[in-house]
DNA sequence: CTGTTAGCGCGTTCAC
DNA sequence: GTGAACGCGCTAACAG
């Protein structure tokens, strides 16, 4: 391992000189930067990172901290596009990623201290709640952090917070399905997080443009992505006297699954019944019919989230909320009944 | 932020007798060691991982190297299930995960430097390529490095090396179409890699039991996950005056998109054409008919190959190669001719 | 402009 | 058994 040490012997010079050398300091004339620059490449030079992170006190790391559920982990259908999306930013700035567990400290002061003993430069939060000690104290800390599609309303107004047009989202998709002249509409919401609330907000406000009223009956809970429930719900929906033309689930994965459990029922998807979903996995576009759905870029919401991140370790302010535009993708799962 | 000079402080002893004491050293008596310990946690002390780390040469970090396509990255299908699976089995021995991409440093032993800059304990090798420079160099350098399902034949020999049992996934995969009565099978080969030489083995090795002799129209060249080619693929088979009755894919997402295209063209999947796929995603399970195919558990994988990457680190010895079963996921998309 | 020096927090050798 | 002291490699304050 060449330090440098080595190459201020070898350039005849002191230690510090190399530091100011390599980091570019006004301090020196070109020449020496030059020359010192030329000795570290020669020697195959690369900065100890480690001891530069203990002298400075920071490091070119950023911590991601998911909170998804155990079950899913990783294999959340949006964490790689998140993952990457941040990957690529970072990348970019020589930052790198340290994938923190949330299990490793007990406790929220645990593990804010443990954040602090790797010197991690900022963290960002996946789906955290408010209602997590560990969540809501860590973004009160000095660690800079930037929210992921968290779960409460009031992480707007507290923290930097990333996340898609959910409202707009169902108001397009909802619109989309009002123009096909379905007007016994169910959505299926998912469990009772922000996102959630913003979308139930753009289905009420599709309808109200079209002048239909929103009732409780337009609405019955769900999970997101929890298949085992989908069966029972749509067999409760199915038994209403006045069974919906159209159901909205709360992600593709559920609405594909809702495909299937139709079929065995001897219904034709897009013909005799309608179905819709949200997230705009690749999932719902190889399903036959092709899937109307609400595409979300979590890719460009985790580029945003680092970029944003990086703003905010530099010191710039920056504005607290940031949506990233979803798109509606039309599919044949929607039959028009004009 | 609260140090071992803080605890030497509050407990009347030197700094040097608090670092054994949180080191367990057998040179204290167990009384003070229980005490610095009380007093550690009373402060909320966490040991600075940065300067440990700098003063001991290793950290408890594992890097993770993955040389998928760009147009992948991490959105690959796989990707998610191995790094979970890292992820469980290196949190629960208390190491971290940094996220390493192959793009900051240009050749081999730049990365090499950057590396040993970072006091890695070790690296795992996603989907590398010996005729990679970084790579090949990797593994002969003194950083302990695991190969998870690498490109090359010798990989098997010369570093350790975790992947799926291909031949016998594909060999069980053939069998259960043989047995419904094919014999004119194509299979849509993926890229020249270790895993699909594997397969072809297997592939050809089930054929052979049958007394079917293996011949080249047997083949066919395909790309993994490459779905626009899936279509002329098709149309060539579906020209040849003996059409297949049934085409194995590289992949699910390929064998999915099959259905569409064979559909499209009048067949109904699993009565006039028989269709299977490799890897066992959901895509299959909720596509109609379920798709026939072979499971991968990738989340094994990735946790035996951060098991293996921990014994090494300790110096422990350990067998070469190791194989993590498939298993056989018989669908609906195969029909019987029998 | 450049060199000397003092730490960052921890682990470890060497004395006592 | 325990403490003093040094150094991991780098940065920055202070001299000159």
């Amino acid at each position: 391992m060449v330090t440098i040490k080595d190459i201020a012997r070898e350039g005849g010079v002191s230690v510090s000189t190399v530091s100011r050398a390599l980091a570019d300091s006004p301090l020196l004339p070109q020449a020496t930067c030059v020359k010192i620059k030329e000795i570290a490449t020669r020697l195959g030079y690369v900065k100890n990172e480690v001891a530069s992170s203990l002298k400075r006190g920071a490091s070119q790391t950023i911590g991601v901290l998911s909170f998804l559920d155990d079950a899913l982990g990783f294999s959340h259908p949006l964490f790689a596009d998140i993952l990457e999306g941040i990957a690529k930013q970072l990348n970019a700035c020589d930052y790198e990623i340290l994938l923190l567990s949330d299990h490793l400290s007990e406790d929220a002061d645990q593990l804010i201290s443990s954040l602090h003993a790797k010197n991690l430069s900022g963290v960002l939060i996946l789906w955290g709640s408010l209602q997590s000690q560990k969540v809501a104290k860590l973004i009160e800390s000095d660690i800079p952090t930037v929210l992921i599609d968290g779960f409460d309303d009031e992480m707007t107004a507290m923290t930097n917070f990333v996340t898609s047009t959910n409202e707009i989202g169902m108001y397009d998709l909802t619109k989309e399905i009002l123009s096909k002249g379905h007007t016994n509409i169910v959505y299926l919401c998912g469990n009772d997080y922000y996102v959630t609330r913003e979308r139930i907000k753009g289905f009420c406000r599709a309808l109200q443009e079209q002048g239909i009223p929103c009732n409780d009956s337009m609405f019955h809970p769900a999970e997101y992505y929890h298949l085992s429930n989908v069966k029972e719900i749509i067999e409760q929906l199915l038994a209403r006297k006045n069974p919906p033309t159209c159901m909205i689930f709360p992600d593709d994965y559920c609405a594909v699954t809702a495909y299937g459990i139709l079929r065995d029922k001897g219904y034709t998807i897009g013909k005799d019944i309608s179905v819709a979903g949200f997230d705009g996995l690749g999932i719902g576009q190889y399903a036959q019919p092709r899937l109307t759905t609400v595409n979300q870029d979590m890719g460009a919401v985790g580029k945003r989230a680092a970029d944003v991140l990086l703003q905010k370790i530099r010191g710039d302010v920056e504005s607290n909320v940031q949506f990233v535009p979803t798109k509606l993708i039309i599919g044949e799962s929607i039959c028009d009944l004009t």
